[in-house]
DNA sequence: TGAGTAACTTGCATTTTGCAAGTTACTCAT
DNA sequence: ATGAGTAACTTGCAAAATGCAAGTTACTCA
């Protein structure tokens, strides 16, 4: 967990994988998002040795994904409570999970996410917030940020397309 | 790259971490998005050591994200081009885009996602593709698909809730 | 003949991961 | 007051993955 080039270090997904880059850490957060607080429900739900539950809950935790609350005084008890920058992590879970279920359950879903209030499965697409438009490797392009080093500014215009060469199947 | 507990082999987000479940993959199909191809395009960019890019690139055609295609006979090149599967994993990397620059970059971006033909920037959000209405944490419920094995189906029913609690900041 | 280029592989040291077992700090029922 | 139970971990080591440097293959082109 240790890519340090420039490169990684300035494009906002090379930072989101320093702090989620980690499979346990996705995982750990899904089981959150169901509901789990507890380090047994953690270690229990995921099969995770404790040991490696210990280090990433704490590397979660001064990522500030977590916070660590002792909810029991005598004996100190501890529960791991999300916070809202993990809240917002939320999409890229439905997104991942979405995935999953088109291109990894070829048998059908075992999951499926759906409305809360009428039960209706849901269909999760990226769109953008102001218009609804979907986003697609078609329509989008990426541009430098207002903290765009020099460097990235050279590496975007640079860019032979955002379009790729996509082949069909290997599926 | 093992964790093969039947909790996770069955959740669609445990299986999309076992083929991109490693920040490597991710940052190369980050890459591929933006147009590389080559080798030695991704072992510049990413500054990655050759027999860790090969291993991957092993890995994710394998997992059918990229095809291996022969460019040029004498001297043999190849070149790695995506596939529809690893196309549809987009929304992901757009998500994690999206997070990163909101929570990773308090001095403002480096990178956005803009609209092609008019270079709006774009502000991406998941939503449930019928009625666009936004997947969020407070709406949503997760439920047992058609392929939903007995446990799973006890698990999901026994949820405390897919809410669950969130702290303030820790930001 | 000799320099250059693309796409890798090999060898080996370092780092990370993971299992099993042990520890701390209590509560609660006999 | 002893002993069983529970939650939340830590420690010790073995195994696996990672990462750098250097080497290899198979050509082309001046």
């Amino acid at each position: 967990m240790q890519p340090r080039s420039p490169s990684i270090q300035e494009c906002p997904v090379g930072r989101a994988v320093e702090t989620v880059g980690e499979w346990w850490s996705i995982l750990i957060l899904r089981d959150a998002f169901q509901g789990a607080t507890k380090f047994d429900e953690f270690a229990q739900s995921l099969g995770i040795a404790p040991n490696i539950l210990s280090r990433r809950l704490a590397h979660l935790t001064e990522s500030g994904m977590f916070v660590r609350r002792r909810y029991n005084e005598r004996p100190p008890r501890y529960e791991y409570v999300l916070t809202d920058k993990a809240r917002d992590f939320f999409p890229v879970i439905v997104a991942l999970l979405a995935w999953g279920n088109k291109h990894l359950a070829p048998k059908g879903a075992s999951i499926v996410l759906a409305n809360r209030s009428d039960a209706r499965p849901f269909d999760p697409i990226v769109v953008d917030a102001a218009d609804k438009q979907p986003i697609t490797l078609a329509n989008v392009i990426a541009v430098p940020g207002p903290r765009a080093s020099r460097g990235m500014r050279a590496r975007l215009a640079s860019l032979k397309a955002m379009n790729p060469a996509v082949a069909p199947a290997g599926d």
